[in-house]
DNA sequence: TATTGTTATACTCTATAACTATA
DNA sequence: TATAGTTATAGAGTATAACAATA
């Protein structure tokens, strides 16, 4: 692939690896980008109405913090959530700084809607690969990840 | 991780592989675009600076399919790096409705003083995994990654 | 002092559709 | 008819820094 630039072996096997992950979330946020469309939710809309249903109510900080964004970025994507009544802010007992985001009805009836063709999508995907790989996947990714994410404050 | 959605087993192998793979991807960007931010360079300006580099003088179409993106962004993103002049845009002999993209002798200072870095920061993170481990991942992402461009038009 | 969240600021990215020029 | 690229449209996402309220 890379044919320029005279790394050692170790280097452009890292970046091999790197540009093809690129890739794949590319290719997958792509069809789902597309598949969302139809519900006027956006790919990190889609990711803040997924871990509220998972994980139930949470306060805005531990959303940033999962989702891996700024806190001024998750204020203003529930903003938009809020404004189409998908979620809405409570007041957190025993913290007056803080709100614990709920579903609204409206926002669970959306992603119950949603989620199952969602993961059907997501499960047809990843059928290229059979169930052995997919373990390897998902090790390798969690031993990445993790070493990622430590070796950096986020 | 998902404990509320009763699919089967295979569905929630596939979520969980999917979470992981854009959480990986979204650590990776937000590495990234910390370390270009001197530079000036956003992810996607990267991209193209990288793509170009290594792979020479492309056409935009060329460019937008390499990397997954539209026509119309591609030309945005590269109207801003013509503007900071990392790029430009040379009539394409032969065929008159077109431009092939070059690198300024900018754009190549640019790219050749931050890639050094940049590949070793990757090496470093990639680091997490044995050889024989990265090149398992290497296989099961292009196996991946091909099927799921296969499996939708783009 | 530290934390939670908002606001202000300023851009960048993104897609789609309509359009122009050329093939 | 099809393709290359632009523009218009419309909006979403993103971070940072400064700020207010509370802990």
């Amino acid at each position: 692939m890379a044919t320029k630039y005279q790394g050692n072996s170790e280097e452009k096997r890292a970046l091999d690896l790197f540009i093809k992950l690129m890739r794949t979330h590319d290719s997958l946020e792509n069809k789902l980008r597309h598949e969302f469309r139809d519900f006027k939710l956006t790919p990190p809309q889609f990711g803040i109405l997924e871990t509220l249903y998972h994980l139930g109510p949470l306060q805005q900080h531990v959303l940033a913090s999962k989702l891996l964004k700024s806190a001024g970025n998750i204020t203003r994507v529930l903003d938009g959530m809020q404004e189409s009544g998908l979620i809405e802010r409570r007041a957190e007992p025993g913290d007056r700084r803080s709100f614990r985001i709920h579903l609204t009805p409206k926002g669970k009836k959306t992603i119950e809607k949603i989620f199952p063709d969602f993961v059907a999508g997501i499960r047809t995907l990843f059928g290229a690969l059979a169930a052995g790989e997919q373990e390897q996947l998902n090790q390798l990714l969690r031993k990445l990840g993790t070493h990622i994410r430590h070796s950096y404050k986020e």
